[in-house]
DNA sequence: CTGAATCCGCCGGGATACTG
DNA sequence: CAGTATCCCGGCGGATTCAG
């Protein structure tokens, strides 16, 4: 077994680090996996996320427009309608977190058990 | 097309949320996927991700350890010696960011020319 | 309805020093 | 080598208010 630390693991994980940190905020893959179902208002994503604020959403969405992820299409009438929806590219992270999301819902059980036992064992040292 | 949000994207959303949060930190999805190439010691990482702090590093390996994502190996010699491995869960974590990670390394680019040309149409409103 | 702007608390996270 | 302890700062992000 190779265990030198090898240099493609060095490389690659410099590689990600930008885009994995822009990523790796709090709302932005949630925002992702919402819009996979297709186009949503402001408001609607607003409800369906539910503890975002309104800063944070528009910070987030307007993150994603910057990075050629989402588009924003504001039909001016009154009331004003925004609409949000993946591009093209957004749509291929989309298939790319699907995986991840998909185990966080087959091992989150698994995930609270480890924490909890792990608590447990640090509460009674003695 | 079904156009109203379905029950499903709210229930799915709060269904990820704490374990999506969990991983949305800086690191630790950096240091799974180093320590998918094999065991590596404290040291190892740090000279790897080599811009984490002592700190973050512990602070991030006890968390991948108390999710049961990580297991911590004391060797006792001197000097002191520990190995980190990923767990069997830990490896299935893996699994499913195989394809996130290569999806940044693949559209890194692409993101960029986005994100470059949204600050250009930004700086001239006129 | 969809924001922008402001204020502010909290904590993630860096730097440094110390320990077994 | 592999941490722990302490100090401290920046900025994420919430609450609130104002605007088109």
């Amino acid at each position: 077994m190779d265990n030198a630390l090898p240099a493609v693991a060095e490389t690659r994980s410099c590689e990600i680090r930008d885009v994995l940190d822009r990523l790796s905020d709090k709302w932005s893959l949630l925002i992702v996996e919402l819009l996979g179902t297709g186009t949503r208002r402001f408001n609607e994503l607003r409800r369906a996320v539910d503890d975002i604020s309104q800063r944070m959403l528009t910070l987030t969405l307007r993150r994603l427009e910057r990075d050629g992820l989402v588009t924003r299409t504001v039909h001016e009438v009154v009331p004003p309608q925004v609409e949000y929806a993946l591009t093209p590219l957004g749509a291929t992270l989309l298939d790319a977190i699907a995986p991840l999301v998909a185990w966080t819902r087959e091992h989150r059980q698994q995930v609270a058990v480890a924490r909890a036992a792990y608590e447990r064992a640090a509460e009674r040292p003695a």
